[in-house]
DNA sequence: CCGTGTTTTTGAATCGTTTCATGAACGGAT
DNA sequence: ATCCGTTCATGAAACGATTCAAAAACACGG
């Protein structure tokens, strides 16, 4: 009833064990009658490798950990399908952990990934508490590279997309449009991200004196935009349209107007940010900042076994990509 | 540089090995003093506990693997969310694998998981291929949950939502407002809970002489909505209703509705299927079929952990939820 | 039949924990 | 001083694979 092991198998084909690790792992060293005789052993109890045992040997596992802010967010799902082709064409596998925009949940990803060995470290981290604990895993020669987030000073390869001039594009395209009035929904605002592309919304907005509300939000997600816009309506002299930090919030946002009978974008315009699937397919199709998702994925990839394999003499490399506006009917002149 | 072991810590806090393992796992049976010392040393030497080593021991790992059709489908994130409290406060870790409606792919995930000695299992799986793979596993004495799919006389616990009746729902929905010809929209047919839907609505539609025109599509996504939709317009007499088999595939077809002008509900009616958040934010809210998502997970969870309790002497349970319909704007009456 | 070279196989050492039987240390009662 | 009961600490034996130096088996020319 206990698992067999290599040493049953071993004693079925009458062989050593060594010969048994030998089929398994370099099947050309083994003579063909002997080989077939384990195969057969194998096949025969149901062995199965103990990957437990092979890691604790080998020192290190073959796992890519992505963190991610929030798995059901499809920015970061298409960032993942990114990454996946590569790592597994070079015999990785890869964990996704979502961290749920909450620091404490990503520490306790941090710890248990830190405990497992993992191979690398594909990470988009909360905010800038988590430095020192990504730094711990790099320090203990686990490779780290941050997704969606310029490394800034930290000592880790990078590749993000420059949100500041993100959230320049979408505010230039309200301005353009006319509105003197714009709100930004999105938050916490410790997210790098969030702050970013506040702040270049904010620049255009001084630039051509434009007023500027924020709605600050608990999280990225749905609800908060509907929520948002609860509170954006009670105000008066209200804002003829809204920047939202991501398109999940957008959708929110477009929902909650949409139901006060707000006409968008005649009464009030979207811009969204990231340019998901959905938001081309959205009650009234979402304007968005486009990102290059699954290229950001794959890039971080990469990165991370350019790291693995230069070992030592590794360079950090800070890869940042340029995002565009993608115009649809949410912010359309109106007819 | 190499990594710090139990050893290293003992030697520099004076004590066994024993000693630094009671620490970390039974700290209220080793003395205060040298509880604190122990720890000094962990903290010092930045002592990280290896988890192959300590899995190897214990036989078994921590991780619930949950295997999804598609991660990025929105129904099976709200699916893994409800599992992941109950499997977290138990101790466990979740681990989400993506078989992208492949059964290599899910087969080669399974292989992985076996070597991992996973804690426990719970998968929808892609079709009836993979139930010899799955009894293996539980075979091996990993217990196994099917999500989303009866267990039929497969000797594993289940949680399913009726989706036979879920069709009846979605073609009973489209024959009352009047739909005299309805198309299905979904595939591949090998999956169960695509032949399932499709065979709840043939049901209605012989049962009140409607006519059924079905379009397979290779995958349950926006795409396959949008490409299956370009093929029905093709045709003439084309139906005036159709049924998807997920809400992925109603709002690639809504798009594709949308982008040949064809007017939804007015010239084409849409029954979605799983009722994600983003129904009701699509252009034109759909209608759907919905599924307690989350209940799902969590049920699953706690069967796993029921089974895994009971030990010998557990007897499979199989749990069987009912669908409902939720009436939106896709398939309202014209006005 | 021997020596030499090549191909296979062996088996012990190792990875880092946890567990557990054994022993040490100590206090208090006799 | 001795004995007993607690409370703590010890260290060796697993767990199951991989690795590698060394032994064995074989081939073949002389």
């Amino acid at each position: 009833m206990t698992t067999t092991s290599m040493k049953d198998v071993a004693k079925a084909a009458g062989v050593s064990v060594g010969t048994v690790s030998n089929v398994l792992n370099r099947p050309e060293a083994v003579a063909e009658e002997t080989r077939a005789r384990v195969q057969a052993a194998i096949a025969d109890l149901g062995y199965v490798r103990n990957d437990s045992a092979r890691q604790l040997r080998a020192g290190r596992s073959r796992t890519v950990a992505i963190v991610v802010l929030d798995v059901a967010n499809p920015f970061f799902t298409d960032v993942v399908r990114g990454a996946e082709p590569l790592v597994e064409s070079a015999g990785g596998v890869v964990t996704v952990c979502d961290s749920g925009e909450d620091v404490r949940r990503e520490r306790r990803h941090l710890e248990l990934l830190e405990e497992q060995r993992v191979l690398g470290l594909l990470i988009t981290p909360v905010d800038d508490s988590s430095a020192s604990w990504i730094e711990r895993l790099s320090g203990h020669d686990i490779p780290v590279v941050l997704v969606d987030r310029g490394a800034g000073r930290h000592p880790h390869c990078s590749v993000a997309v420059d949100d500041v001039h993100g959230g320049r594009l979408a505010a230039q395209h309200l301005v353009e449009r006319g509105h003197r009035k714009i709100a930004f929904i999105g938050g916490p605002a410790a997210i790098p991200q969030v702050a970013d592309r506040l702040g270049g919304c904010r620049e255009v907005c001084e630039e051509s004196g434009v007023e500027l509300e924020v709605f600050a939000t608990p999280g990225l997600n749905f609800q908060a935009g509907r929520e948002a816009i609860e509170q954006m309506l009670g105000s008066e002299d209200r804002p003829t349209a809204v920047f939202c930090a991501n398109d999940l919030v957008a959708l929110g946002a477009l929902q909650g107007l949409t139901m006060h009978g707000v006409k968008v974008p005649q009464e009030c315009a979207i811009v969204g940010y990231d340019d998901i699937d959905f938001a081309a397919a959205a009650a009234v199709p979402l304007s968005s900042v486009r990102q290059p998702r699954a290229q950001l994925g794959r890039t971080a990839a990469q990165l991370l076994f350019d790291e693995i394999a230069e070992g030592r003499d590794h360079t950090h490399r800070n890869v940042v990509f340029q995002p565009e506006l993608v115009a649809r009917a949410s912010t359309a002149l109106e007819l």
